[in-house]
DNA sequence: ATAATACTTTAGAATTATTATAAACTAAGG
DNA sequence: CCTTAGTTTATAATAATTCTAAAGTATTAT
């Protein structure tokens, strides 16, 4: 059990109690090797196939919400329908495959420096993502 | 009201019928002497301020998706809870104000050369958006 | 420890954007 | 005109997300 707790240190820091609910989606979200993309649904499905714990639709979206508030998770707007979320919170890139509608992560150091030459008055640079759709070679 | 002649024909020659709901909402999208982003919501109160004629909130989702498909808009995903649509179909890219929520336009010849040094085997790039969040200047 | 407090969870209702339905309408072609 | 196929429309249905308020639980002060 005490690998879970480097986890209620983290939720604990953060100003959020560490409740079972959230350590264990914590545990689905961030015990993976592989950062990953998710919706609300797909994390539901985890949540109930890995644990022996039930966790309310309100809790997922809640936590859910808390981490985005805390930077541990990112949201990725790809589609309109459907919000996408991301663990890898690192400034990073995407590909995204129309096809199948699978994202995929493309490193920072992946990307050359970009170029805006255009200002917008009283405004600066927050941040630059890129969105890269890829299609079947033929 | 000739110079309403040229949606006619537009819609026409792309196998819409030019209804008279079809060509306002033409007119409303593509009179303006600049490209500008719009939800449905924003287009249903321009559609009511200025037309004289009433479309329903149905037949305004029915034409947007059919413009899309026609290359005549494009949607831009930036929020997950309302869809963007952009009336300039050309390549370009995206400041995204978020304190405001404003998006902005930048033309494509405003951006340098993005160097993607990652490939998906078996896929090609299709297009490339880049999304520049901005913040205030202090 | 125990009690009081503040934060959480939860089921279900409410809200919102969007899509589906099917009846009434209308443009196009003979 | 008259028919046909495509459209519009009001309304119902769906789906994701947010809200609510009651019950539960972690934290803090006692």
């Amino acid at each position: 059990m005490a690998y879970s707790d480097q986890y209620i240190d983290k939720l604990r820091k953060s100003g959020l109690r560490p409740t079972k609910q959230r350590v264990k989606i914590c545990e689905v979200l961030f015990d993976a090797d592989q950062t990953f993309h998710f919706t609300i649904k797909e994390l539901v499905k985890i949540i109930e196939n890995q644990a022996n714990i039930k966790v309310s639709l309100a809790t997922v979206y809640n936590t859910v919400h808390a981490f985005i508030n805390k930077g541990y998770l990112k949201e990725i707007p790809i589609k309109s329908s459907v919000s996408y979320y991301d663990t890898n919170t690192a400034h990073h890139h995407h590909f995204f495959d129309e096809n199948d509608g699978k994202l995929i992560d493309i490193n920072h150091s992946d990307v050359g420096p970009i170029d805006i030459q255009t200002k917008i008055p009283g405004k600066k640079i927050k941040s630059i993502e890129v969105f890269v759709k890829l299609e079947d070679q033929k």
